[in-house]
DNA sequence: TCATATACTTCAGATTATGAACCATTCAAG
DNA sequence: CTTGAATGGTTCATAATCTGAAGTATATGA
């Protein structure tokens, strides 16, 4: 059956497979999520996995593809149970700073750390597939950030 | 500030990388799936995407890694709605085959269509790069779909 | 100094996902 | 056969998540 799916697969257009892959993944990794950091939320795994420095809320959104309102409470929550603080940016007080604590940033080297052994079982690519596969995804990344919010359909 | 991002991402590992970029593009579609056919559900999309033919809702529920009870409702929504028909499995009369209706293939038409699309302008990739990309998704799905459920880590 | 825009927060409501208990059918023994 | 266990879906109550509109505080420009 595995080789059925696989074989209809084949015949769709290559942007098709392209999608189909790309939510197996995704709900591959979201479930997966499930099986490691138990204290950790999956939008609080999301928010992490960005922290590699401090951030502001708004650069959050922007890259998380989602609204003000929402990063409050994920961050909220990161807050409350120690993982972050807020601070001020100084060159822009309206502006909060997510910032790492100590804590935080030993359950985001674990998840990072997790993740890419995560992408490694679930996908079953080589490592010269993975690096293809990381080049094109990036430029994927790149496109989607520059062209911002929805693009053609401004409804 | 694109650039800033983009030359961080350079130096994170090709997993993270993908991860990253499957992310970007599983939201940035989710979110443009807004702005087509406002009749339909984000689940009731993938659902309709998924049935280019008649299909077990277990074989559906494997394959959108999701639960038998969260098929059993998109499916209910799709055929109030008239897009499709459960018929008894004659193999098996205790399983259901969900089948389109000619309004449920019209509109799966479209959304293939409209996705391939979508995934064009999202990605930014040319046909060449398209091709690499599905032939790696494709390899990633098929082998998440062979290795089943939560794999190594079955809690 | 005033009007407007931006950064974030609050909150109420909608969507979606899930597990446990359940019904009907199948399958495998005896 | 006929029983008991397994399987395919359903129901339902609950929880997690997302969102938009209205609000607060700071910044920016005329």
């Amino acid at each position: 059956m595995p080789d059925n799916i696989s074989d209809r697969l084949g015949r769709l257009s290559p942007e098709i497979q392209s999608i189909m892959g790309v939510y197996a993944l995704y709900w591959k990794l979201e479930e997966a999520f499930d099986c490691i950091e138990t204290e950790l939320s999956h939008p609080e795994c999301h928010m992490l996995i960005k922290l590699d420095q401090p951030k502001r809320m708004g650069v959050l959104a922007a890259d998380m593809l989602s609204v003000p309102s929402t990063i409050t409470a994920t961050a909220d929550g990161l807050e409350k149970a120690g993982y972050l603080t807020r601070e001020r940016d100084p060159e822009d007080r309206r502006a909060w700073l997510l910032v790492l604590t100590e804590q935080g940033e030993e359950a985001r080297n674990m998840l990072v750390s997790e993740a890419g052994d995560l992408f490694h079982r679930a996908s079953g690519l080589d490592a010269k597939e993975t690096a293809e596969f990381a080049r094109l995804a990036r430029k994927i990344r790149d496109n989607i950030l520059k062209t911002g919010i929805p693009e053609g359909l401004t409804k």
